[in-house]
DNA sequence: CATTCCTATAGCTCTTGGAGCTACATAATT
DNA sequence: AATTATGTAGCTCCAAGAGCTATAGGAATG
């Protein structure tokens, strides 16, 4: 499948590229086999998984408390609390959000 | 406390009216002790529950399958799956990230 | 000064969401 | 006809997160 994609001819030089990184992620096991044909989904944030001391530096960077930071997250502050001393690590849709939260602000989950 | 807040002379009325809306909700449980003094917080978008009915529709609102829409919230399709039919609920950072899709677009939080 | 809040830890228990897997029927591509 | 994506279904398992109490330190307020 990955080199079938690569045979099809793209309708661009950019799209090409898209295509080869695509079927890269995808051997890597990193990319769904659906997201070979919905393209938007490549347009994603990387979700990376963050160390207790990035979650921490990333809180203070947006000049909030684990209870206020835990409220835009959803989430309890006991949960916050957790994951800046690594009792638990966020992953899932909570690091969706960590990671929303990195590339984007505070705001852009407001 | 909430007495407190409302005896303190607001810098505004616009201040004042969003004093008096967070000692409301204050008094009602949904708020957050600390965002009676982190105001930001209060600008959030309220986080509601979603039937599977509901979620379904924001899904097929923004075009996308299970699996695509799945890789945008971070989570595996048989969550998505679940979810509409009722199987599982989202909570938590889940549903929340279910409400900002359902405010702002799939690409708020691309 | 004393007092009141908020913050951040810490230590618990418990529930359940989500991971991860296999399998199958349908529909759409090619 | 063969391939591929979708959505559903059933299952087990783990750990995240809920929810609670208690504590100590700091900051604001009187």
């Amino acid at each position: 499948m990955v080199a079938k994609t690569r045979n099809k001819r793209a309708a661009s030089p950019i799209l090409a590229s898209v295509y080869e990184a695509t079927a890269d992620l995808h051997k890597l096991g990193l990319v769904d086999k659906s997201t070979m044909r919905e393209f938007d989904a490549l347009c994603l944030t990387p979700v990376e998984p963050l160390s207790p001391g990035e979650i921490r530096a990333l809180r203070e960077r947006e000049h909030v408390s684990q209870p206020v930071f835990a409220h835009y997250l959803n989430v309890r502050k006991d949960a916050v609390s957790k994951w800046e001393r690594g009792e638990k690590k966020p992953d899932g849709p909570s690091l969706k959000l960590l990671n929303l939260v990195r590339a984007k602000g505070l705001l852009a989950i407001a």
